[in-house]
DNA sequence: TTAATTTAAGACAAATTTGTTTCAACCTTG
DNA sequence: CAAGGTTGAAACAAATTTGTCTTAAATTAA
């Protein structure tokens, strides 16, 4: 708490006073977390698109939000309020409707579980920021490469 | 402490005995996993077999040790002892290389970034063995899964 | 069996973290 | 300006965690 208190440059009582309570604070960082999503995502306009370019565009939404989208899968499940929880679970329901798109649009391999593809899709964006925090990466080509290794990797073309 | 101790079916005083503080504890979960990632991944007979037979020998190896292999990448990196950050270090050098021979081979498409293909590597072990733990993937298919969404990503081939 | 070692259990102290309260200084708004 | 509200600082209490020590029981080894 006093560090957190330090890093938004404010006294530990207004912390307390804000968030009366730490499990107040972390449920009050995971709702925001989830909104700032949503938000994100919720601005991009798919009807004019392929699921592969709405793909590429959740990439370049939510890969600069960071660790405010993993947040909740590090934070421990079971201390998140249910509020939270149920916010979480909706959001990666929204996930799982873009790969059964993609699926539909015969994009993706028949073979290729749904559930997989979701974690895959998770992780790529936890790790394309992993990147450009640690510099491996370009802010702007993280993106374009977590789209084009989850749909091709990173094997040569034939 | 108390709930590690109580896992391991030991009194707190007995595990005070054996690692004398907290953070020697940390420490030698994290060489003990260090030590066993390397134990498996070492005994994998690379000569006769070609890159892509050698990624997936160690998706086998590794996935299964899940969480250890994933330890040291959420332990706070500062918090660990200059031991273990280096045999850290060294182990993502062991990936490193196993990528560099996969782009010798020609196998790896050449603007394929190599720390990138190295942390997608690192994040797929992880993400497989989580998917084995919640039940969305079979054991003996996840080690394939991960090698193939490397190789050759999701999407239906042409 | 006996001696040495290891353990569990509990009491205890110390350190850390969390949460509360008070009060003076500081904004803000009317 | 003046009143109402907010803040920082500090002191404080409470809870949690960590680490130590003692003793009796249990395990192991000789």
């Amino acid at each position: 708490m006093s560090t957190i208190a330090d890093a938004a440059g404010v006294s530990r009582a207004t912390l307390h006073r804000h968030f009366p309570g730490r499990q107040r604070l972390i449920d009050a960082i995971g709702l925001e977390a989830i909104r700032e999503t949503d938000a994100a995502v919720g601005a991009i306009d798919y009807a004019k698109m392929s699921s592969t370019d709405y793909l590429l565009a959740v990439f370049e939404a939510v890969v600069p939000l960071g660790d405010r989208y993993h947040f909740l899968a590090v934070t421990a499940p079971g201390a998140a309020s249910e509020e939270v929880r149920t916010a979480y679970a909706r959001q990666i329901r929204g996930v799982e409707e873009m790969v059964r798109w993609m699926a539909r649009d015969g994009v993706l391999a028949p073979d290729a579980p749904v559930d997989w593809a979701v974690l895959v899709i998770d992780s790529l964006i936890y790790t394309a920021w992993t990147a450009v925090r640690e510099g491996s990466v370009a802010p702007r080509h993280a993106a374009a490469l977590a789209c084009r290794t989850f749909l091709s990797g990173l094997s040569k073309a034939e």
